[in-house]
DNA sequence: GGCATTTAGTAGTAATTTTACAAAATATTT
DNA sequence: AAATATTTTGTAAAATTACTACTAAATGCC
């Protein structure tokens, strides 16, 4: 993932820079932390150069002048550690690829969120409260996030399933009715079986919502679609980010059928959570 | 949630905050990122105050004077919009709500970073990587992260299973055998039954890893503990970010597990997911 | 209504950054 | 290899920016 991270262009810039642009670059890598508080004075002479040379650097990227190239690195650093998608290596250490995983997983969800189409948003979640049966349907990975939508949206008080294994899918999509919302999750929308259901769902009169990849065959066949574009197969060692997005567009569904229902409704969602309460040892809850 | 990012700072403050450092604060959380680009006296003359007003108001959030609060400004905004826990409000559109939960997400994924013990990590990947066979126990919503963890693990050659109903993970921690791991998933730690079963598991032999809140009865019955902190409870609207930390987490048990198993294990991972291609359609891989 | 306290502004000072220019250093040409 | 052109780096002064000390206004309290 090229990012237009600061701290990363830098980087991958260090080879062409000149000797004393490269001793300042040294200098801020080395602890982009710390630059982001020093006077150009200081880290000219941290850098042992002169400071028209450290403000000759922060222009060379793009910046206006040092303080505005020091604003540029606090951004890229945010919370102390960048957000940017790092491929985890053989040989990094439990703290290393924590972080990198963590961070790959932020900027997956930074991305989807500037790329979800929120008018999309607002009719899926037209379908979605007019539903009198809903079916989350999904394989492998997307049928623990099609498990997890059935626990949100089993508090709206509208009969909600989720199925994991295509047979019942099948069954269930082939007794659909008019009024019936299927939605069906997966990343590659590429799964033979799962065209195929949503086909047969749609046939006997179901709404199709697909959390799924843009044009795809799938996708094709939903009534309407929530793009899911993840990068993922670069890496091994990567996380599933996509499994990330999935669940965080059914947090955002569910958010915007409670908020569609209305303020009335949030004195139900209270007594589902007190339900929970007798199961618990004291000062807990959610779950 | 009260974070440590300086616009969350600033906007639980608003009230007590006196006329004219009310007006700064409005000009700043207006357009945040337009004012990290702003000297000070273009900023005191948007908010019609004069230069020192600006000053004091950038000590009063610990700032050590304007610049300084340039920084920490731009680090809590990364990427153009603010990574902060905004509440989703009655009335919010779905893009408003969309962004809010992305980015209350992205928050907590970031808090939670910042917090974990990577030596607890490493110990937890010691053992994992030895169990000989592997349980996921959660309930509810963790119920769906024990499958999602199952899939994950599912490719190390090591007998895996989920369990989401408290009868079968009791039978289960009750046939357990030394070399056994189960993993317990709860965000609260306090779910009676399941530490019953972790105290059931651990006396038959098996190490009992927890993710869940540190401190909890169900971390005191476990070998070894994650923790999850999130916060959750303060609004009905809010996502469920405990989950997607403890996804998070999972993938990182999962890639520190593959590290230690070394290169020569990346074949086989390959091999699973090349079983997968008879089933779609050209042009897809993984889920 | 007058005194105390808080709040905001003015003007001057200090710090920091930037510009213009000059000197090295390096590369290029003859 | 010397001479010239070009790039790189530094010096010092100028300009901008931010800060301090002090004064004035406003608010709260007796």
């Amino acid at each position: 993932m090229v990012s237009h991270d600061l701290l990363d262009r830098i980087r991958h810039r260090l080879d062409e820079l000149n000797r004393s642009e490269r001793k300042v670059a040294d200098v801020i890598l080395a602890d982009p932390g710390t630059a982001t508080s020093m006077s150009i004075a200081s880290l000219a002479h941290a850098a042992s150069v002169s400071e028209p040379t450290v403000n000759r650097f922060c222009r060379s990227f793009d910046a206006k002048g040092y303080p505005d190239f020091k604003i540029k690195l606090a951004q890229s650093l945010a919370g102390g550690t960048p957000y940017v998608s790092q491929a985890v290596e053989p040989g990094d250490a439990a703290g290393d690829y924590t972080s990198k995983i963590f961070g790959a997983t932020i900027a997956a969800l930074d991305l989807a969120r500037r790329e979800v189409d929120s008018a999309r948003v607002e009719r899926v979640v037209d379908y979605l409260t007019q539903a009198k049966q809903l079916h989350f349907f999904g394989l492998g990975a997307s049928g623990a996030v099609a498990q997890d939508a059935q626990h949100k949206f089993f508090r709206f008080n509208i009969p909600v399933s989720a199925y994991v294994d295509v047979l019942m899918q099948r069954m269930v999509a082939a007794s659909c009715h008019t009024g019936d919302v299927v939605v069906i999750l997966s990343y590659t929308g590429r799964t033979r079986e799962l065209v195929d259901i949503a086909q047969v769902a749609r046939e006997n009169g179901a709404v199709v919502l697909g959390i799924t990849a843009p044009d795809s065959p799938l996708a094709d066949e939903c009534t309407e679609t929530l793009a899911v574009t993840a990068p993922e197969d670069t890496d091994h060692y990567m996380p599933m980010t996509s499994r990330m997005i999935q669940l965080a567009l059914i947090d955002v569904l569910a958010t915007g059928v409670t908020l569609r229902r209305g303020e009335d409704f949030l004195p139900h969602l209270k007594k589902i959570k007190d339900s929970l309460k007798p199961t618990r040892f004291p000062a807990g809850s959610g779950e």
